[in-house]
DNA sequence: CTGTATCCATGATGATACTG
DNA sequence: CAGTATCATCATGGATACAG
């Protein structure tokens, strides 16, 4: 017989805070999103990313590569071209990410009723 | 043979959004764990809500309750006493939660290294 | 091309006082 | 008890210009 002590409430919103933290902010997931779609060099993340500036995407790649779940190599050409590349770490949040999506289409139907 | 048509990325954004969305603020998960851990007057709330000011209880419940995760009954005793319940609906994010605190507790391992 | 630096607008939250 | 009203503060993101 297993004794499972359950998490405290306390922490176990500590570490979804952690969670939504790494993927808060406008454009965080739309930049990963684009990224598993192909994209790999600044310019073509700002032009497929709709309604981005160059600051939050130069911000949110800060963040992305500072968690890990993306990571940024510089070429030395001229000018230097600089490909950012999805870690295999970052699918692990792909079972969130569904779980998310799934969610939020029967939610949209069950408020709107639609 | 099944054809499965994948959803478009800005599509997936959409419901991503969506849900983010109806979790989002500083409290609304806290609030619900709560909630899930016994409290249903507005008065424990505040107090088992570690920080959170009425303003804020008070707003982000009747946001709870819009999406259907809460319902909130009002008993005519002087004085009044209100009580909030989690609907079974609520339960429908369940997974998504525990999948969140999970992923929280191996990113904390692999960011920080402990 | 790949960013950084400023400044500004907006929204989210906090503090506090007050009401039925 | 269960909130509302008002004002202050802070974080987020947008616009724009500029740099290496």
């Amino acid at each position: 017989m297993s004794i499972k002590k359950e998490m405290p409430i306390a922490e176990k919103i500590k570490y979804i805070q952690d969670t939504l933290y790494v993927i808060s902010g406008k454009w965080k997931l739309p930049i990963l999103m684009s990224m598993y779609n192909g994209c790999k060099k600044f310019r073509d993340l700002e032009r497929s990313v709709e309604g981005i500036t160059t600051r939050m995407l130069s911000k949110e790649l800060k963040e992305l590569e500072a968690n890990k779940l993306i990571t940024r190599n510089v070429y030395d050409t001229y000018p230097i071209t600089v490909e950012y590349t999805v870690t295999p770490y970052s699918y692990s949040l792909k079972p969130m990410v569904d779980e998310m999506i799934q969610w939020g289409i029967q939610h949209r139907k069950k408020v709107v009723g639609k």
